[in-house]
DNA sequence: GATACTCTGTATCCGAGGGACACAGTTTAG
DNA sequence: CTAAACTGTGTCCCTCGGATACAGAGTATC
């Protein structure tokens, strides 16, 4: 019985992300490595999303035939599971001496530089998924950040998600940097206009928007966060003593 | 000219989520309306996520053929718009007497849960796109909720962001109601089991945590988040006056 | 070294799904 | 009554993921 969760096979993905990299010795010698089959499919998936990638695009960046890439991995999903391991990568290490506060900050912003810099890593991560070693390893971080701050396991492991999710939902509001800058104004400022009495308060804040000033969602929520979580651990610190 | 952007003609939908509902007067009466479409879709989708949307499941479940839905909605990424636009829906009225921080702890709440009554609503909701009229209104709640608290139209919407971000988030971490509870242990513990040595704090965070405790992430978070705001418009309305 | 075994890449095929297009029937404007 | 406009349908095509069978390459065993 092999157990299967949305068309994807936990069991030969989790040995694709959490497996040895085996070596039989029989045989002809692979042309490919999981890791270049993961970097060709992250560079179209970078261009084109992950609508452009196509196991037949894949197959023809590494000069192979589409049905190829079944030898190395088991269909679409574990692929595009295997490109955000990838993509992902290491985390990075913590700033030297920086304070629970400052690593997190840091983190975050490292995450959110990943998740920008590969806009369909997004739409890579929903719903539940298998985490990969790397994704653990970030994970890792945050806890380990917050040891000794006097929150317990559950909420260290809630921080992270929060953080995490706010990372995440930036990256996909920011624009890429080569755009420009198209601005709240763009978004919405123009399905406003003519029904400023529908939306008046959102019209009074736009018109309090100077439409060139940067956008600094990720500063302003991450200071939120990390001001609230201070309070947290004070709170806690002080009854204590 | 038609503008184009992943597929979706940002002009037919824009008319399909805010124009009026045409009604044109020659030849024979239409026997579905956009309504009756869009429900047939959620009920879908509700039922097998996106990727068990299909035109023809779609048009099977009103008793019609598949072209004759694209006779109503240009195609299939606009149907998905217009059923996030539908199971969204008109944002509840704020709580009576609330001050803002009630407001938007109950305003993220009633997010939360549509977001969870439909786990389709997260992937239908990556990337820029066009929001519809529902989307701005829930908007416009949250930055009514501020108006008068000192923040600036920016923090407004970075406000807005922050918390749809949270309640998005949580709701894919959330399952279903009818799921056996998961439990985070049942998510990655098995993973840290045997490699304590490379994820260390997790462990320990993991051994700390209860695996009955119901998983409290939203509220941890959005207390944060309420915590976050809160302290900067007190530091803002005590440095004025 | 010959032989059998196994692993690799390929060629071919299939089904599902989105959507274009032309047509026939229906309803209303003039 | 006729022409125009609109609706639903049948048919066709293309793209894509994936199953299967096969031919060649390389290795272990005798």
């Amino acid at each position: 019985m092999t157990v299967e969760t949305g068309g994807v096979d936990q069991g030969r993905l989790f040995e694709l992300l959490w497996g040895a990299p085996t070596a039989p010795r029989r045989g002809p010698r692979p042309t490919l490595t999981l890791a270049a089959i993961a970097r060709a499919g992250i560079t179209i998936a970078d261009a084109d999303g992950l609508d452009g990638l196509t196991m037949q695009r894949v197959a023809e960046s590494l000069d192979v035939t589409k049905m190829a890439l079944y030898r190395y991995v088991p269909g679409r999903a574990e692929l595009v599971a295997l490109m955000l391991e990838t993509a992902i990568g290491e985390p990075p290490p913590p700033p030297a001496g920086a304070d629970w506060r400052g690593q997190l900050d840091d983190w975050t912003r490292q995450l959110f530089d990943r998740f920008r810099r590969h806009p369909w890593a997004h739409a890579a991560t929903v719903g539940p998924r298998l985490p990969g070693p790397h994704e653990l390893a970030w994970l890792e971080r945050v806890v380990a950040a917050l040891a000794g701050t006097g929150l317990t396991g559950a909420e260290q492991l809630d921080v992270a998600v929060l953080l995490v999710g706010h990372a995440r939902n930036l990256a996909q509001h920011a624009a890429p940097d080569d755009a420009p800058h198209a601005g709240r104004e763009a978004g919405f400022g123009m399905l406003i206009r003519g029904r400023e009495d529908r939306f008046p308060a959102l019209d009074a804040a736009l018109r309090d928007t100077d439409p060139e000033a940067t956008d600094a969602a990720l500063d302003f929520g991450l200071a939120r966060i990390l001001d609230g979580i201070e309070a947290l651990i004070t709170a806690r610190s002080t009854r204590r003593s």
